[in-house]
DNA sequence: ATGAAAGCGCTAACAT
DNA sequence: ATGTTAGCGCTTTCAT
């Protein structure tokens, strides 16, 4: 019986449509412009208390929400951040993205995602993100050389960023101390008495890879431990990677090792895969160490001990590094991350045979 | 020496900027209309096949690429898609999140991704994306209960799609026949000779949780089985909960199962931890089958069998379905996807003492 | 302190 | 088949 529309009432959507800026002015009888001075965030504008208040309260009557299409098109800037990845299904850069859309967020930009399709150009994702002018910025992440991105990025012509890697010419890029964290690991299990400590290496990147290797062979000499090239074997960062190159080192060592450094978490999971065919047991007869304590960490049996590496502080601090190169207020950033630290689970032991 | 600006010079972005569409027409010699509908993609336009070409080229060598933003604000459309999902780092979510990209990509929409995180409402994350104008519709994942989100996603504004749920009052989902899935891993024990089948339950989602449970009940009544409510614990979805679990049925059971249907890849993962401890060997003692075949399923020990879901064309299915609805094309899409088979790999074998 | 007016780059009637 | 015109919602000089 109550009529549907009758006089004055303050339902918060006038028409069907959201309510604009201009509704809002209207509504506090006020001109457009001095609506937006209020509204635009920007609050150090001069605006009597009074209006502003009237504004404030008309804003919240017709639940207004500025259009950010409109206001990208006036300022020239999408306030977006673009991310391309190469495997989403990899913690790391599942981790990363977690702290890159924080850092985005805080700051008022939205994250969009592109993912690198195996076998198409890196070029593609980043042109599809940067020309056209969905982005004010890229993270870059990538799993080969740095070269082919790089060139990528260029063309994008937004400021960018590199992520968990760093290179020469780069002049943005937050990475992580792939040497120190090596360190730690080996160390670890130096520690713990071992002295024949495999190593299963990275090859693709450099970064990475030569880090994580001079890590390891800087830690053995640092304790006297001579470097056997026996004890190594090129993993990549794949599962299946990591299996081979463990089957690989148990075959070519006259003597077996009692201990191994796969570079990444996957390859640990690989390797342990391949130590169980083997009959070897984690951690009484061989111990395993690596870098990334990423959640599957601890659901593997027997839980990897490993080295702490802030995977989404670095999402976060890039996307806070990139926000602020797109508003002019840095103009480099290279920042290197150090290990946080070294959690020890049950994957790694005293050396056999070696007492208490 | 040379004067920078000197005459007819076709260097591609003529100043500074970006090339606009006005730039176009002008090289071009026609109006910025006739450009615009030669390069708006709508290219039913009648234009003649002389000024099509011109345009055409002149946009090529201005490197022309249109400015999103423009259109958007005119079209009053985003052309992109949001995405909230609660964990990143579990890889239903990421699958999903690659199968809706490469979706949204198709169609040439972005994708937007949320994250929601612990503790905060899924409100906030819905809010944030719909509210500012920021996508055109919503992808909606959730581990709670629907009657939250939707309230949420009411809110946003926006034609939006559950994905992986479903429910009374959705008009757009695209979900997962869970009590199928149950079944085929069920009666794949049931085909090795055990009667003794443990199920670790989910309890927070109505949809995947009763059904995996309902399958489990339907294919022991199927085969003549008693239900033996010992045989069940409530794990929900996580690792922790997954051993806590299996440790419960390994004790409440008076006689020990032979085998355990944990409802997701987590849960199993925590189970098989649970059976380690206990000193219980997979499969020799206890066969393991779980649903959906992310990738650490095969990267455990021993490799589990899963039954395969089909989470990455849910997601793809779940974007295209949304820009259907978005574009009017459609009104309504609830589809029920089926379990796409059954990957046997090393954690199940024949019922212990059944002979070959 | 506030209003008037212009314009970001694009598309879509409405001419012609 | 092509040009003219208006305007999406906002910010930002420039006046007052």
């Amino acid at each position: 019986m109550p009529k549907k529309t009758s006089d004055a009432r303050p339902s918060p959507p006038p028409h069907n449509l959201r309510a604009t800026l201009n509704d809002v002015a209207l509504q506090a009888g006020v001109d457009v412009s001095t609506a937006s001075r209020v509204l635009s965030g920007d609050n150090k504008q001069r605006v009597g208390q009074d209006t502003r208040n009237r504004i404030l309260e008309a804003a919240k009557s017709l639940d207004y929400h500025p259009n950010i299409t409109a206001r990208s098109l006036r300022v020239a800037k999408t306030f977006s951040l673009g991310i391309a990845v190469p495997q989403l299904d990899n913690p790391v850069f599942s981790q990363m993205i977690i702290g890159a859309e924080r850092g985005a967020r805080e700051r008022g930009y939205s994250l969009l995602i592109a993912h690198i399709e195996e076998g198409s150009s890196d070029d593609a994702a980043y042109e599809r993100l940067a020309s056209t002018n969905r982005v004010d910025g890229l993270l870059i992440t990538t799993l080969d050389d740095n070269s082919v991105v790089l060139s990528a990025a260029q063309k994008a012509r937004v400021p960018f960023m590199l992520l968990n890697r760093t290179g020469p010419g780069i002049s943005n890029s937050i990475y992580f101390d792939s040497n120190a964290a090596a360190r730690l690991a080996v160390e670890h299990l130096i520690g713990l008495g071992h002295t024949r400590i495999a190593h299963l290496s990275g090859q693709l990147n450099p970064s990475t890879g030569i880090g994580r290797f001079a890590g390891y062979r800087d830690a053995l000499a640092d304790a006297g431990i001579a470097f056997d090239p026996e004890l190594v074997a090129v993993s990549g960062y794949t599962i299946k990677g990591g299996a081979q190159a463990m089957r690989k080192v148990l075959e070519q060592a006259k003597q077996r090792p009692t201990a191994v450094f796969p570079i990444t978490l996957a390859a640990a999971a690989g390797a342990i895969m391949a130590l169980q065919q083997y009959g070897i047991r984690v951690p009484e007869d061989l111990s395993v160490v690596t870098v990334h304590d990423g959640p599957i960490a601890e659901a593997m049996f027997p839980p990897l001990s490993t080295v702490q590496m802030p995977v989404e502080q670095m999402g976060y601090d890039g996307a806070i590094g990139l926000i602020d190169l797109i508003e002019g207020r840095k103009t480099t950033t290279n920042v290197m991350m150090q290990p946080q630290g070294l959690i020890i689970r049950g994957s790694t032991a005293r050396v056999p045979g070696a007492g208490t």
